[in-house]
DNA sequence: TGACTATATAACTATACGGTAATATTATGC
DNA sequence: GCATAATATTACCGTATAGTTATATAGTCA
């Protein structure tokens, strides 16, 4: 995060984004061990298949899964494991918030 | 990111969504090498005072930013460095990614 | 108090995006 | 080819949000 030019930062945007929605979020972490197919996840996820989708392809698109179709199943996987890594500072920063209330704090610090 | 439940989901989802903003993104960046105010902010960033100042107070409500007027003054700080841990997890990502440009990539090498 | 500076806010517009429902595509097996 | 299953896509709606302009608020100094 030196010398970022516009162009730059909106590449780090777009990639922040596609972390900020909780869908995503349900979905990443559903892949944490291991590839599923989109029935799974959508199962998993409680969202409509075509929600899971788009989100899915959105995903693919910014590069955080990859994408292999088997017979008539599409498997996604995480593409870097690093995407954990982001989510667990984020988790450790706001468990640190000494605004949040008790039990939303206990959530993140187990 | 283990055993997050959907409120515990959101929060994380926020977090992201504050930082996927390249207007926002500049700003954390200008103030990596300590305090700034407002006109500050305003002058490095390029956009108008009104922008930079919504922008602002959506970072400090989302505890990113500490805010401190002195005098007529409102300075702004980092609230936590490792802020910027997150956004070099993503540099450091997007600049492996063989399907970008060499210009591109060469941006995030540097 | 009144002028001046710095910052914040309100109202507004345009656009992006998440969710849904319906339909299209692709692959399999008969 | 036809039926079926899995996934993707399209069109649509409602809402959120970034940016702008104008205005309000707050602090300083004469």
């Amino acid at each position: 995060m030196s010398k970022l030019d516009d162009r730059a930062l909106e590449y780090v945007a777009k990639y922040f984004k596609a972390l900020a929605e909780p869908m995503r979020l349900k979905v990443l972490n559903a892949l944490q061990d291991g590839e599923k197919n989109v029935s799974q996840l959508t199962e998993i996820s409680g969202g409509t298949q075509a929600n899971v989708s788009k989100h899915l392809s959105m995903l693919a698109q910014h590069g955080l899964v990859k994408r292999e179709s088997r017979g008539t199943n599409v498997y996604y996987s995480i593409a870097d494991q690093s995407v954990y890594e982001l989510c667990d500072l984020v988790c450790g920063q706001i468990g640190n918030r000494m605004s949040l209330e008790a039990d939303i704090k206990k959530m993140f610090t187990v």
